[in-house]
DNA sequence: CCTTTGAATTAGGTTGCCCTAATTGCAATT
DNA sequence: AATTGCAATTAGGGCAACCTAATTCAAAGG
């Protein structure tokens, strides 16, 4: 019976976290969304179940947390705001790739409906972040993804990268000192074993590079047949 | 020796506040912090103690708050970004004037400092908002202020409109359907007795505009001699 | 000078969001 | 089937930032 409530900001944090997470795991477990969010797991679970109580998510007790369609049509309505910025002060005030990620993550919350809408039109209604991941449209319709993990790629297949999720600043900035921008064409040339990392080789670049599996799996890539 | 802390966002809605307040009033009663920023008294007063524990403002009780050199240049730093804000909502994304007001504010606390810059650079260092407040550098330095309130005008005398402080949207949608805009001309026509409106004059428009000595306290201008 | 009145202040809450420490439950391995 | 290890949960706080109600103070008018 209590209206619990809080903070739209809190509340979008959350909401966006589970999104990421859902794309790698199903449900999300509290632990991994507490190491997200960078605060303890009682944390999480007490938010998790006022998230609930507003059929935001759905929690099922010691397995995790999936997002209902409300909670999800909320977290796009975040990712979309947030890679509009992260387009703004890439291609308007030409800031750093690799940093744009945690400046957008603090304007993301920070902007009235009017204000995104006018930014997407000044950008052109552009359908992807600067590192890929596609853009929902004002309606919360995202596009498709057809793209794999380069986990997933087997030895010898080459291959486009498209896109990047879970964007860490010291992340990005791995990546693109070993050219793996969105765009790049890559070959996979070997798999070490016991979870050791993939060797890719990166068009135009002379070395090829070590990707541990982590992050392999957060490297999306369309094959080339 | 309680090292108190809390969120800078508070503080400088705080801090910003009080520096607008202290244009028309010094000290700043508590009374009209809490108007201004929609908080009780008492709520304002356990934050102005917590701004003077850190040196940010001076509280003379029963008296009022004044900003000390450090709570003016953390204030100074909060209206660069908002007006910032306001310059590129206005110019970059059409956005109407008598809106953005309210955009910036949330915009305001949002913004790492690269980006802040980053901004200023590519709006081309506008030194002032589209209601024709000065913009800090981004040393903290502002731009002296000359203009003298539309209040004190005399009779008869001419003037061009610089600028408009304390922006709230129902006030700057009334001025601009009077073409009261910066840059625009005006002639002080009429003052009513016993705290009654001033008549106004705008070029190009057909009848004097009325305004309330609230607000001619407010409206800047430069005097023809 | 005393009274009055409204602002400032004190007293005593509440709520959102976070914590640590202790406990419980699940699932994988012996 | 029992054990064990770790994630999830419960219990019990803390602090920032707000509130209302009650009290105190200062400045102005009788």
């Amino acid at each position: 019976m209590a209206t619990l409530s809080f903070t739209s900001e809190t509340v979008e944090m959350y909401l966006k976290s589970i999104a990421e997470l859902e794309l790698l795991t199903t449900p999300v477990a509290i632990s991994q969304l507490a190491q997200r969010l960078g605060v303890s797991s009682p944390s999480v679970l007490e938010m998790v179940k006022r998230l609930a109580e507003q059929k935001l998510v759905t929690h099922t007790p010691y397995k995790g947390v999936s997002l209902t369609a409300r909670g999800h049509s909320r977290a796009l309505a975040v990712l979309r705001r947030h890679r509009l910025w992260e387009r703004f002060l890439v291609d308007t005030l030409r800031l750093p790739w690799e940093a744009v990620h945690d400046y957008a993550c603090q304007l993301e919350h920070a902007a009235a409906p009017a204000v995104v809408d006018a930014l997407a039109q000044f950008l052109g209604e552009p359908d992807t972040c600067p590192h890929g991941n596609p853009i929902p449209d004002a309606k919360g319709a995202m596009p498709a993804e057809t793209a794999i993990p380069l986990l997933t790629m087997e030895i010898g297949q080459s291959a486009r990268l498209t896109n990047i999720i879970y964007e860490e600043t010291i992340l990005l900035e791995y990546l693109a000192r070993r050219g793996l921008l969105p765009g790049a064409m890559l070959t996979l040339e070997d798999v070490a074993p016991y979870q050791g990392p993939l060797m890719v080789r990166v068009d135009g670049f002379d070395h090829p590079a070590a990707l541990g599996r982590e992050i392999a799996a957060r490297v999306f890539v369309h094959v080339i047949e």
